[in-house]
DNA sequence: TAGATTGTTAATCGATTAACAATC
DNA sequence: TAGATTGTTAATCGATTAACAATC
């Protein structure tokens, strides 16, 4: 596939695109050029214009980009356009925290399920989503067909996690806990980690 | 400064070897190779060696890196080589969350200073630290001398919230609200936006 | 010493920027 | 049309990689 080899800081800055795009809708503008665009995001208009020409031709010279119009092409390229199903591992406070994130809604994702090991938890709701027990995972996330997961357990119980929603079809998971994980090829993985982030900043200061 | 015209990419490879090493020293290991380091988080040998020389010679050829020795290298190098307390905005679900977080103990931070604008939430405490009026803020910032900030409120009042860290002497704000916000020159800021994260993923299913 | 691994250089690779013809 | 802005090319810039002398 073509699409492969672009660039991953296109597929990075595209995601930032669509949710300027989300947030200019909902202000109920209707048109913006490349370069009011960058200016919002601190990205050079060509930038912006060589990082849409990778997919197609989404603009008018002389007018810029009607953005509903973007905005859905964007969720197509990013594959948004669409409901993902998500299977969350872990319970505590980090995972009730994630069920009650109210910024999925309407970015192409759902919590579909959420387990922990933890009998204390099994069986509570959160949300009015049952706790299941981690055992029962693959069946799950099988059944449901879910592809893409996030882990919120702690470190030392976190590659385990992987590991399993691996064998059970996963192919993309988000974690939260701070460690590098390893995951097969063809299995995606990011990691959010707060601290690391700061220590960014601390850096510069 | 010379150190300023490190790369950018660098400085975040440093917080991520860093994190490794913590892990190692806790695991026991004494001495590490490039080439292990490398194969553990997916970075060339190569790549983690110039890393490194922006800085100075940490290593012992034909032998490898002291582990505990490199890490007090790189927490010096990130300037977390002490405690940095952060003023915490936003006390709902997310923002206890932050303060019931493990993770930040032992890398740099802890919370300070909690402040909220919901007259239901001041007063409360989370983990025994009182939850204070968001009109406190630029006071206590200041006679803190806090210089860090994760801005955890809707959206809508992200860019208020930064606006008033910066006036009382913020220099660095993670920003956990899905948009965009601004900042003068000097300030750092970063976005933690899980959704951006999983559309980066999807588009490589 | 012999073997291993660093620190660094030079070459390669890839991403960003500037400029402008095309065109709405 | 005249003005504005796109899409794209070529040049620039910057980061990564490979290779190896230095050296523990």
């Amino acid at each position: 596939m073509s699409s492969r080899d672009v660039p991953a800081p296109v597929i990075r800055r595209l995601t930032i695109y669509l949710r300027a795009l989300m947030f200019l809708v909902d202000e109920g503008q209707e048109i913006i050029s490349s370069e009011e665009l960058g200016n919002k995001l601190g990205i050079s208009s060509a930038q912006i214009r060589k990082d849409l020409s990778y997919f197609g031709e989404f603009g008018k010279q002389g007018t810029g980009y009607e953005i509903r119009h973007l905005r859905e092409q964007l969720k197509r390229i990013l594959k948004v356009d669409r409901e993902w199903g998500i299977a969350l591992v872990g319970a505590g406070d980090l995972g009730h925290a994630i069920v009650h994130y109210e910024g999925f809604k309407n970015r192409g994702f759902y919590i579909a399920a959420i387990f922990d090991k933890d009998p204390q938890k099994i069986g509570r709701k959160i949300r009015g989503l049952e706790v299941l027990d981690s055992r029962l995972l693959p069946k799950v996330v099988k059944e449901m067909g879910l592809k893409v997961a996030i882990v919120a357990v702690p470190a030392n119980e976190a590659q385990k996690a992987v590991d399993t929603l691996v064998a059970s079809g996963i192919k993309a998971i988000l974690n939260y806990a701070p460690i590098t994980l390893n995951v097969p090829a063809g299995v995606q993985i990011r990691c959010i980690d707060p601290v690391t982030r700061l220590q960014n900043m601390t850096y510069y200061l």
